[in-house]
DNA sequence: CTAGGGTTAG
């Protein structure tokens, strides 16, 4: 272009970060303030994308004084994403410091973020608490719906069912029952997570808004009350009504399989899903079927599975998969080598250590507890005596 | 040209 304008530079910046590639991103924002120009408000919350993108916080607190010191904290789309790149990193007091800053504007997106934020840091209560500000505060914008899922996961991962049915009411209340697909699928999920799986059968039921999520959720819930039956027959019926399953839906399924012990119905929809819908299976789906086999105890062919694939490429969870399905069947010596792996992958996980000396000890093996807790136990070393 | 919600894995 002869002549660039502000406009031109943005749409590079938000193009190259929306499509992912952060490092282009960041080389157009260099090459900018190359030309000496400042960034305005529409520049500054991609920068905190790629920030993030690239696992980059310092250049996250560096764009922070740039908005301090232009004076962009009054705009609330720029604080907003400011608020979303401290939640993002983890640290949840500097997300208060901006939340708390006097100069700065709140809208709905704010208190979402919040929320959210609250709930994936595991300060559940803290998120309630919040909520309740919220609905205090909401003087000047309408409740958004965009909330409610978020509220929902804290309530249930904090298994409160009491509050899910009390947010659960309050939905009712202010949208009717016409909730989209993401509000019903919390709902599915936590009634579930509260211990409640006949209200997560009710909302499957009824609500108006069903997609792949609702399906994949409700196989879930299944697996996680042990109803394993329950979750194939629905992954049937899924297929049926012509959704594809995903990679998540097939964890899901799988996780349910195992849990219930239907190892033949496990292998069978792990082979048949891959072929008819041509996705590659991740290591969390390998992790699933060591997990199905060792449960079942297949020891043996769970070893087969992990010994036929590039040994770089056999990560901790799988071999974690194999030594818990080792400890519940007292295999001494496919658990020594699922241990001596992960002795090697994560040398200060102290509970393969545990795991490996549980065995011995089940077997009546003192020599080799003593053997191994002295070779590795570094933290857990005074439960030698407990297991001996 | 700028910000926010839902499902999974030892």
């Amino acid at each position: 272009m002869p002549q660039r304008n502000m406009h031109s530079w943005n749409i590079m910046i938000a193009s190259y970060t929306h499509s992912s590639m952060y490092s282009d991103a960041l080389t157009v924002f260099q090459a900018f303030k190359q030309c000496g120009s400042l960034p305005d408000h529409y520049t500054l919350p991609p920068l905190f994308k790629i920030s993030m993108g690239l696992g980059e916080p310092c250049f996250g607190w560096m764009c922070h004084g740039l908005v301090v010191k232009l004076g962009y904290e009054e705009i609330v789309v720029v604080n907003n994403s400011l608020l979303e790149f401290y939640i993002k990193c983890g640290t949840m007091s500097q997300a208060l410091s901006v939340f708390f800053n006097q100069n700065a504007h709140r809208d709905s997106v704010t208190w979402n973020l919040m929320i959210s934020g609250f709930g994936k840091a595991g300060l559940y209560s803290d998120a309630v608490h919040c909520f309740r500000e919220m609905l205090k505060h909401q003087n000047g914008f309408e409740l958004d719906y965009m909330t409610l899922p978020s509220i929902l996961s804290a309530c249930g991962k904090e298994g409160d069912l009491l509050k899910v049915k009390e947010v659960h009411g309050f939905i009712v209340r202010n949208f009717g029952f016409h909730a989209d697909a993401p509000i019903g699928n919390a709902l599915i999920d936590n009634y579930a997570k509260c211990g409640s799986l006949k209200d997560s059968e009710n909302v499957f039921k009824t609500v108006c808004c069903v997609n792949l999520v609702t399906w994949t959720t409700m196989i879930y819930c299944y697996g996680m009350h042990g109803k394993g039956e329950e979750s194939v027959f629905l992954f049937e019926k899924m297929i049926n009504k012509g959704f594809r399953p995903n990679a998540v839906t097939l964890t899901a399924i799988l996780a349910s399989c195992s849990h219930s012990g239907l190892l033949d119905q496990g292998k069978k929809i792990f082979s048949s899903t891959i072929s008819d819908y041509g996705f590659e299976p991740t290591a969390e789906h390998y992790a699933c079927m060591v997990d199905l086999l060792g449960r079942c105890g297949c020891l043996q062919e769970a070893l087969q599975l992990l010994k036929r694939m590039k040994p770089s490429s056999v990560t901790g969870s799988m071999w974690g998969a194999l030594l818990a399905g080792c400890v519940m069947h007292k295999n001494v010596e496919i658990g020594e080598v699922a241990a001596h792996h992960l002795f090697q992958l994560e040398p200060n996980n102290t509970s393969n250590y545990i795991a490996l000396c549980g065995i011995y000890q089940s077997r009546g093996m003192a020599h080799g507890v003593a053997t191994e807790g002295l070779i590795n136990f570094t933290k857990g070393s005074f439960l030698i005596p407990f297991l001996i």
